[in-house]
RNA sequence: GGAGAGGUUCCCGAGCGGUCAAAGGGGGCAGACUGUAAAUCUGCUGGCGAAGCCUUCGAAGGUUCGAAUCCUUCCCUCUCCA
């Protein structure tokens, strides 16, 4: 038996809510947690990941750190890999039906947001699943018996289904088995809470219906806010390019975080930081004060991300790299080289070969409308031969760089 | 099973025989500006070339000097009725 010692209820509560949306429900959370407490036994602490995209990023990072919270406070983390939903593809969020994936592309991805989700979780203290073990064994008859136990209406009843519905746009039937395929998972890992965004409220109730069903004390569910990406506007994800990757580099960090708008600087501070709560509210007083820029609050954003999942390093070493790039407009380090063969190249076919640009067509268009330089000289003219000099380094848009080698 | 409406360029969406590489918006890219890769404003946004040519409007055929636009078959989606 688990000899850790548990903190406090109060203790516990308090960083279970901390940045969460919602509990429900509240009491029972309590009650389950008392009873570990008593019991000595860590609760089980559920959160699916959505192995169609392997590419985490800080809005994930969100609800993997609520995970690595409950970790902290001693509870059973478990991943659950949807590999198998992978296949039926989650409408959750979306107006349109997702691509179905095989059960080896979700199987590999799996793999990879364990690395990535490792970089938050305590990895000898996390436990990871796959759900195609218990889902695809399920007989036909299982799965009509399960899909008995809800209705159409309720399941309508889901804020984008009703969307597409409205709207005309087709919904799978198949989808509507997903939710139940997510509350099976819970069933078969006897899960006490399940967390998930804001977005997966309807998902995550589901599975407590569905326990009931199966003769299992229900799950209690714990949402986190979906962020916004660094567009302000959008909800963080990949397919609208507004993402700061856990993965990606310190320099692409740092430029990220630094474009994101004034208003949701301490959003992230809150859900993305480990930044405790007294410098929360010395943060949230700066950036109600005019006497500070709120860019060097932005900054500091930065270099935290960067501390995080690289280290302090590095984030120094970005900042001052981004300095030069952006605010005093020189060329960075670290720019990547290639060897060009010919001794005078047209400046089109230069871009084209270092793939700048995908098509002859828009290499034109950025020398025509001034984004070209070659050692901080502007290219204007399309047909401009160009003599390769070892070292040249060619300048395309605003962040594009490569040091030409004879 | 019956009746109707649709499938257009990265996305949404106009076009309904030539003037259409196809309006408008979004997105993307670039420039100016800025604390910023934000906001705003401006420009560009199928490919190859000098004119011009080539590929593109669900798929395949057909009518026509000429089709995204008309016809036929097929595939897909939605709505209503059973």
């Amino acid at each position: 038996m688990n000899r850790f010692k548990f903190p406090s209820i109060n203790e516990q509560m308090d960083l279970i809510k901390h940045g969460a949306v919602e509990i429900l429900p509240e009491e029972e959370l309590v009650k389950k947690l008392e009873k570990s407490l008593k019991d000595g036994k860590p609760l089980n602490i559920k959160l699916g990941c959505d192995p169609s995209r392997p590419d985490l990023h800080i809005g994930h990072s969100v609800v993997l750190r609520k995970l690595a919270h409950f970790q902290t406070l001693g509870h059973q983390a478990i991943l659950i890999v949807g590999d198998f939903t992978g296949m039926i593809g989650d409408p959750s969020g979306r107006n349109v039906t997702r691509p179905a994936l095989t059960l080896e592309e979700t199987k590999l991805n799996g793999e990879s947001y364990f690395n990535q989700a490792t970089k938050i979780l305590d990895r000898e203290k996390t436990k990871m699943v796959y759900n195609s073990e218990w889902l695809s064994k399920m007989s036909f008859e299982e799965v009509i018996k399960l899909a008995s136990k809800y209705t159409v209406a309720r399941m309508i009843e889901r804020d984008d289904f009703t969307k597409r519905f409205k709207s005309g746009k087709p919904i799978g039937i198949h989808e509507f088995l997903y939710p139940l395929a997510q509350a099976m998972d819970s069933v078969a890992i006897k899960s006490d809470v399940e967390l998930g965004g804001t977005d997966q409220k309807f998902n995550l109730l589901v599975g407590r219906d569905i326990q009931r069903e199966y003769g299992i004390e229900p799950q209690c569910i714990l949402t986190m806010p979906l962020i916004p990406g660094t567009d302000g506007v959008e909800k963080m994800s990949k397919s609208y390019d507004n993402y700061i990757g856990i993965s990606d580099s310190p320099k692409e960090i740092y430029g990220r975080t630094l474009s994101i708008p004034d208003d949701i600087i301490y959003l992230y501070y809150i859900l993305a930081t480990d930044v405790p709560k007294d410098e929360l509210a010395n943060i949230k007083k700066q950036l109600n004060d005019s006497n500070v820029n709120p860019r060097d609050l932005k900054r500091r954003l930065a270099r935290t991300f960067i501390t995080m999942y690289h280290n302090s390093d590095a984030a120094k070493q970005a900042e001052e790299e981004f300095d030069k790039v952006f605010i005093n407009k020189e060329a960075p380090d670290d720019i990547p080289e290639l060897k060009i063969e010919e001794r005078e190249i047209g400046i089109l076919d230069l871009i084209l070969k270092v793939k700048f640009a995908a098509s002859k067509g828009e290499a034109k268009r950025l020398v025509s409308q001034g984004g070209v330089a070659i050692n901080s000289n502007k290219i204007n003219n399309i047909g401009e031969k160009i003599k390769v000099e070892n070292n040249m380094i060619l300048k395309v848009g605003k962040r594009k760089f490569i040091k030409l080698l004879k």
